[in-house]
This record gives C-alpha cells, structure tokens and sequence, in this order.
DNA sequence: ATGACTGCAAATACTTTGCACATGT
DNA sequence: ACATGTGCAAAGTATTTGCAGTCAT
C-alpha cells in the first residue's frame, strides 16, 4: 500500500475514533492498515497472524478490542454470515456480501442503483445504524474449491 | 399450539427432510414444534433448553444436527446477526431482521412491497439459495431494556 | 440390512475478562 | 493526571467430533 494512502488514512482515523471518543493507537492504526491491504474477509484470528507479521508482540485481545474499536467509529464493518468466527470487510462503499455455503469464501457483490437497499417497516422509534444484506449460495466456476469447471 | 397445526407441520416436514435425503426423526420433529410454538429467534442453546422440556435425554449435539437438518430443508431460517451464538427463526416468509444493538432482541420485520429484495450483480455461474437483510439499530421504546421511556 | 441419527463426553474454536502496566489526551 | 488501551493468561461461550448403540428406510 502507498505511503501517502497510509498517512490519509492514519489521519481519517484518528479523526474517526476521536468523533467516538476512542483513542488512537498504534495497534488500532496497524490493524486498520492490515485490514486496508488486503481487502478480502479475515476472521479475528486471521487479522492477529497478519497483523504480527510487523507487530509480533500484539495482543488476541488487542486485536479484538481494535476490530471492535473500527466498527464503532465505521471504519470497517462486521460480517456475520455463518456460525463461526466473524470477518470483518474494509469496504465501506455500499455492497452486499455473497457467501458460497461449499467453499466458505465470502464476496463482495454490488447492489443495482434503483432502490438499492430494501424498505422496511419499522415502528418510527427505531432508530436504523447498519443494513447487512448477505447472500447465499454456490460460487462453482469462479472458485476453485468448487470443482467441477 | 393447535393439534391439527402439529400434525399438518409434521407431514409437511417429513416429504421436506426426505426431498433433501433427510431423515425423519422425533428429535427432528420435536424441535421444530417446539421453534414452532413460540416464534422468537432462539440460541441453539435455548432450543436445547425448550426442547428439553418435553425430551429430557436429547442432547445438543442433535439439537444442533436437528437445526442444521431444518435449515438445509427449508422450513426453519439460521439468522447471524453479530459474533456470539447464532439464532433461529421459524417465520419462513419473506422478512428482514432488525437487531437492537442496546438490548440484544432481534425482531422480523416486513420488506414493503414494491422491489422487496435487492438485486445485485454476481457472475452469471452464482447460483443464489438464500438472502438475509438484516438492520441494526436501537429500538428503543419498543423495549423496557432499551430504557428511556 | 444398512446407513443415517442419537446421546454422551471430550475436544476444539471463538470470544471475553481481570489485572498490572503503558500510553493518549 | 487520569481514563483508556495493551498484553498476558485464564475463564467463559459456542460448536464440533468420535464412538457405540439405535432407528428410519
């Protein structure tokens, strides 16, 4: 990842975490950092290997508490598509997730514009933060752990 | 709930688990009257608990195979709405959910007509089985936990 | 008859917690 | 200065597995 596009966004999250009055952290930057470079859909454990790489000395629990520290102040999200660990996706442009049940990649997929995120009807005191829209299904053809072509 | 209710479900449950290769058993049976007869969204955990009730020697273990039985055949949905113990929900109709966020209760709640499901853009050899939309927020009002007022 | 399912107990996977020390504001 | 965050280790949840016996087909 670039310098400059590390420095950006180093300063877009101290912002960011000091709207939620969460503190900037060199663990919380470095797991960020992590996340940004490489924009698949680790679990926990998955991010704490990555993020020893450069930082052996970080913490399961650090790791946690930073994941759930970039949630809070929507720098990330959570996916939640399975029993199972939770992954977590830097891609906050609005997208939906497809998960394939044979091989247990998970994908972004765009939504087409039109109405792009469903209406619901919701007792007006309900106050909406986040929509999670996942899909489920086979991804066979494009994945190799889905054999047959 | 009503006998005739029952005996209808557990027809229909039967031809349902055989489709899928499936078998029919009073475990199986038994769960899904018991997620049947009181339609919130239930921890695996809770399940056991509910089911045990009426069939002190089922174990989770076939609670858990029970679950994963009903959910492949369709007549019960798995709903994952954070990290913690998946949930499960016997309203098979067309329906989002929406997770307080405060108190942890998850509620259904009606897509308005109109475009009801996004469409999104999946390579052509995606083969879609499902969709779960599901919103987070607060409910408060609606809910004692939830506080203020 | 036979493979799928059950119950049990043990193992594993995932997440949270308590505490002493360190660090951001 | 002081609250918040970190690392470690231990505890707590959630889920899966192996195996011997049972049941549905």
């Amino acid at each position: 990842m670039a310098t400059d596009q590390l420095l950006a966004s180093g300063e877009s999250l101290n912002k960011r975490l000091a709207e939620k009055g969460l503190r900037f952290t060199s663990q919380r930057k470095h797991i960020y950092e992590v996340l940004l470079s490489q924009r698949d859909h680790p679990s926990a454990e998955e991010v704490f290997t990555r993020a020893k790489q450069a930082k052996p000395e970080i913490s399961m629990a650090t790791v946690y508490n930073s994941l759930d520290a970039l949630v809070k102040c929507n720098v990330i999200r959570q996916v939640n598509v399975d029993r199972g660990a939770a992954m977590y996706c830097s891609n906050m442009n609005e997208h939906a997730h497809f998960c394939c049940d044979d091989c247990g990649k998970v994908f972004d997929v765009n939504l087409k514009d039109s109405p792009r995120v469903p209406e619901v009807d919701l007792p007006v005191d309900f106050e909406v933060r986040s929509i999670d829209i996942s899909f489920h299904g086979r991804c066979s053809g494009k994945c190799e752990d889905c054999g047959q072509n």
